[in-house]
RNA sequence: GGGCGCUUAGCUCAGUUGGUAGAGCGUCGCCCUUACAAGGCGAAUGUCGGGAGUUCGAGCCUCUCAGCGCCCACCA
């Protein structure tokens, strides 16, 4: 079979998925002894696209699965896509917005059919793009659609799973109902939790006001000055507060001052929370709009005044002129009107942390509004520390295992200072809450309605289900256990050996949102850890170390490195969809400049093989496109490779019949040693997540090593079994080319997926092996008998042989056709050995072993007891500046080793054998530069 | 305000129990050598962020300072 002269990823790629797919390869096998690897994708969103992000985690989740496929595992990619309520949900509205509809137009029902339509036609994209990757995911398991593309959080099953842990909990007393301040977005009219809170800093102001006293000025004092970022609020205001042990206020405790603005009066409190150097150390309590008022007020049973609605429009609790305004717009008002009256003092320009919600970018606003709530750390029958305690010790005990170490801090600094979790979204689009509710306003927990009917004794038709939807990460949170058939019991029990599934693979963005509530809720329900490792992957950022966004022009889109795209498609591309003008030119400007040509078609296994060599343990990846290109050309190195060994073997005697003779060499020796150390340290690599150092120490192998010596040696080893008819050394040479190789193969499969299978085909048969797929080859297993140290040496020593006479060719300007006799001394037996390998891989047309170099002006290498001489004249010049400048490093190294050696304590205390190293350099330290000294002599 | 991480060649990063500082890309020479120019061979480039300490010996351990990044937090 004739291999094409370089390597062409779009074809292999569009070949193998299929064939892989449709022959089940990527289904667990059924043998009951094999150990079980399971690995839980974190279920994308059904919004997106797959990402760098996603393609990153894929490459490693899918690596990890095919490594342990290999070792012959019942491994299980379990894969699924998420319904992401929110983002999915105002996904649909911006549809509908483009159409002049919006999501008030339609009944819940209609709407809901709209976001399934939209569901069924953007589901399938990430899921199309995993394949192009080479994700050999377990596509039929837990599939309810029949579409091989694994689950769907809202399904049948998983939404029975939901159902059944709300009741449970609900049943158990750790989810409870109830007015609390909660984070609202009047935009979204939901709430959310804290998680999706983020802070964004703002330039605004400290506006300084005054409180009047009711009664009049106390001494010096006309009233209390407060200051705030928010004026609006101060409709709501119920007291104020100052530190009990403030001096300044102490004796105004329980006085009265007037609310400016409107017709009331409030209290002045003392509450320790109050911070006596901020401000003027007196503080506005606005128990229903902020969190720390909340709990000071319910300290001091203040009223809770709301007086926004759930849009954030002044309600009627607010003074008159103000009611039905915006709470921006309430601001201006509420400050031109204190300015008016003089109530206004200052205003301070302020920068301050802005809580917005994650989803829509929206201000968030404290709002008093019934929600439901997960307990998280009320004891349970099972642990005492509750939820979040159990989850705490699944860590600490080392149940679970997190890479690297030091994420465990985050997730215990988190679960330890947990709050309760509030779940209920005032959405449409999720799971709805299985509550429902009488004329009375009681509420009922259950599985269905005619659960709760059967045990409330209220007819159906009296009772009103909540509108309300879970958060969909309490249903992310089940994943583990529901995927594998819970609560049906009698799958659970069949598929259970999946839990715990062994390593999960995920960002640092989601400890918390997910990795955390994972572990208590399957821990909860099934006494089972979810997953024993959790393997935090890096955060991809551009080459500069820049994080990706679109409005920066820096996206890349993994398909785009796979297959390639032209700059003005690329161009058209990146500004798709970015609503700023300014925002457009930026990133059509990164674009021009960092991809003048657009980008190369790289392949999966190049952008596949990047990922896993820059994924180190640190914290951030930082994509580079020219590692991608190396990683390319290694790919097609190891192409020529085989197209080499092809050549060489195909239709020869390569060793198949075990009953004839093989002659192995050092060198052959050599590079089986070399394999079974590559074999370890690409399994360590694998076993302790360190996908770099498996990267490096296969990229290396099979480039340093295989092809640019081995292969070069086999050359000449061929050659010369040729000439001289040994049939056992060239069948040796043959065997251990095409079997070094093939192991080559299968060591990297997991990484390099397509081309390994492409090419194992092909080799395969040459080295007797018989199997349909690479992918379900045994992964190659270190066998340290076969590490031979004598062969070791002697191949180095014919390296550093080599390398001396490339320096000496280098330094003489040699053009490799200029072959010239080369003059060597030293042990003959070993040099008669070494002497045609060198002459080769030296480009010498002769390598005469003599008893001494001719005195000439020649430069000559040393290399232990050998030394080595070009037979050509040389310029004395040029040689006398090498001499001189090679004597003078040398110095440097003797004068670092004798200081070395001349410490007393060095001597005493150091190992002996580090001792005799050093003395060992500095003798041959001291031979070469003695040496040469006598050559620069004799140049005069 | 707390916590965590990072700082090594021009760039991006390795450096496993302290024992002669590495790779890829880029740069500079010489080569289309019969697997591969997506290649071969050679070369240059580092006070390992600063300072102190422990040690015979520190990129690695301890302390400290500086810069960068991330997370958490109720400073109105």
């Amino acid at each position: 079979m004739e291999l094409a002269k370089s390597f062409a990823p779009t074809e292999i790629e569009s070949k193998w998925y299929p064939i892989w797919e449709k022959e089940g390869y990527f289904k667990p096998r059924t043998s009951a002894d094999a150990p079980s690897y399971c690995i839980q994708l974190p279920p994308p969103n059904v919004t997106g696209t797959l990402h760098m992000g996603h393609a990153f985690q894929q490459t490693i989740m899918d690596s990890l699965i095919r490594y342990h496929r290999m070792q012959g595992h019942n491994t299980n990619w379990i894969v699924g896509t998420d319904h992401a309520g929110i983002a999915t949900q105002i996904v649909v509205e911006r549809l509908l917005e483009a159409q002049g509809q919006k999501r008030s137009d339609f009944t819940r029902e209609q709407f809901l059919e709209k976001v399934w339509a939209w569901k069924e036609q953007s589901g399938s994209a990430i899921t199309r793009q995993m394949r192009r990757l080479g994700a050999s995911a377990n596509w039929g398991y837990a599939d309810a659609s029949g579409s091989d593309q694994g689950y769907f959080t809202m399904d049948a099953h998983m939404s029975k799973g939901v159902t059944e842990t709300f009741a449970q909990l609900y049943e158990q007393g750790l989810i409870y109902r109830g007015k609390r301040l909660v984070n609202w977005d009047p935009v979204l009219q939901s709430a959310v939790s804290e998680l999706e809170v983020e802070s964004e800093e703002r330039n605004g102001f400290m506006w300084h006001i005054l409180y009047p006293f009711s009664d009049g000025p106390i001494g010096e004092m006309k009233g209390m000055h407060i200051a705030t970022t928010r004026p609006e609020t101060m409709l709501a205001d119920g007291a104020l507060a100052v530190h009990p042990e403030d001096d300044r206020y102490k004796h105004l405790i329980g006085k009265m001052v007037d609310l400016p603005l409107c017709n009331r009066k409030i209290p002045i409190i003392a509450d320790d929370f109050v911070d006596r150097e901020f401000g003027s150390g007196c503080v506005k309590i606005t128990g229903a709009h902020d969190f720390n008022d909340y709990a000071c007020a319910l300290r001091h049973d203040l009223p809770l005044i709301t007086i926004f609605t759930l849009d954030a429009k002044i309600n009627e609790n607010g003074p008159e002129q103000y009611r039905g305004l915006d709470r921006f717009e309430c601001r201006k008002k509420v400050l031109a009107d204190l300015e008016a009256q003089q109530f206004l003092q200052k205003a301070v320009p302020h920068k301050n942390m802005v809580p917005v919600c994650g989803r829509t970018g929206q201000i968030v606003e404290p709002m008093l509004t019934d929600q439901w709530f997960v307990a998280m750390s009320k004891p349970t029958q099972k642990h005492a520390g509750g939820l979040a305690g159990r989850a705490l010790d699944a860590v600490k005990n080392g149940d679970v295992r997190f890479f690297p170490e030091h994420w465990s801090a985050t997730y215990n600094h988190w679960l330890s200072n947990i709050q309760d979790w509030c779940i209920s979204r005032q959405l449409w689009w999720g799971h709805q809450i299985p509550a429902w509710y009488d004329d009375a306003g009681n509420v009922y927990v259950g599985r269905s309605v005619e659960e709760v009917c059967a045990k409330s004794g209220i007819p159906a038709a009296q009772l009103r289900r909540d509108p309300d939807v879970l958060d969909t990460w309490f249903s992310s949170a089940l994943v583990c256990h529901t995927t594998l058939g819970w609560p049906d019991m009698a799958r659970f029990e069949k598929d259970k050996l999946y839990l715990p599934s062994n390593t999960l693979v995920t960002g640092n963005d989601i400890i918390f949102f997910w990795v955390a509530r994972m572990i208590t809720m399957t821990l909860h329900f099934t006494d089972k850890v979810p997953f024993k490792d959790v393997y935090i992957n890096a955060m991809v950022r551009d080459a500069d170390g820049n994080k990706m966004s679109k409005s920066k022009g820096n996206v890349l889109d993994p398909i785009d490195l796979i297959d390639g795209i032209g700059l003005e498609r690329l161009v058209e591309k990146s500004v798709q969809g970015l609503m700023l003008a300014g925002h457009k030119e930026k990133a059509e400007k990164y674009i021009r400049k960092n991809f003048p040509t657009g980008m190369n078609a790289y392949g999966a296994d190049a952008v596949r093989f990047t990922f896993a060599s820059l994924s180190s343990m640190s914290i951030t990846l930082n994509f580079d496109l020219s590692r991608c290109e190396g990683y390319r050309n290694f790919c097609n190195k190891l192409w020529n490779a085989t197209r080499f060994v092809m050549m060489n073997v195909e239709g020869k005697d390569c060793g198949l019949d075990a009953a004839l003779p093989v002659t192995l060499s050092p060198i052959d020796h050599w590079i089986i040693s070399r394999l079974q150390i590559t074999e370890r340290e690409i399994r360590a690599g694998f076993d302790g997540y360190r996908f770099d150092l498996a990267s490096k120490a296969l990229y290396e192998f099979v480039w340093d090593e295989y092809c640019d010596w081995y292969v070069e040696c086999a050359k000449t080893q061929l050659a010369q079994a040729e000439k001289v008819g040994d049939d056992a050394a060239a069948r040796g040479t043959r065997r251990t080319l095409v079997r070094v190789l093939e192991a080559a193969l299968r060591l990297a499969h997991p990484i390099i997926p397509f081309i390994t299978e492409e090419l194992w085909q092909i080799v395969a048969p040459q080295a007797g092996k018989t199997g349909k797929t690479i992918s379900l080859e045994p992964y190659p297993l270190p066998d340290t008998s076969k590490i031979n140290d004598a062969a070791c040496a002697q191949m180095a020593q014919l390296q550093a042989l080599v390398n001396a006479c490339r320096t000496l060719r280098s330094e003489m300007k040699l053009s490799p056709a200029e072959r010239v006799p080369m003059l060597v001394t030293g042990d003959h037996a070993t040099l008669a050995h070494i002497a045609p390998h060198l002459a080769a891989l030296g480009k010498l047309s002769d390598v005469q072993i003599v008893e001494a170099l001719p005195q000439t002006d020649a430069p000559v290498q040393i290399v232990g007891e050998f030394k080595l001489m070009l037979k050509i004249e040389i310029d004395p010049v040029a040689e006398r500046e090498r001499l001189t400048k090679e004597i003078a490093r040398l110095d440097g190294e003797i004068v670092k080793a004798q200081a070395k050696l001349g410490n007393e304590s060095f001597v005493a205390r150091a190992p002996a054998a580090v001792v005799a190293q050093e003395k060992e350099r500095m003798a041959g330290f001291v031979a070469t530069r003695d040496k040469m000294a006598i050559q620069l002599k004799s140049l005069g």
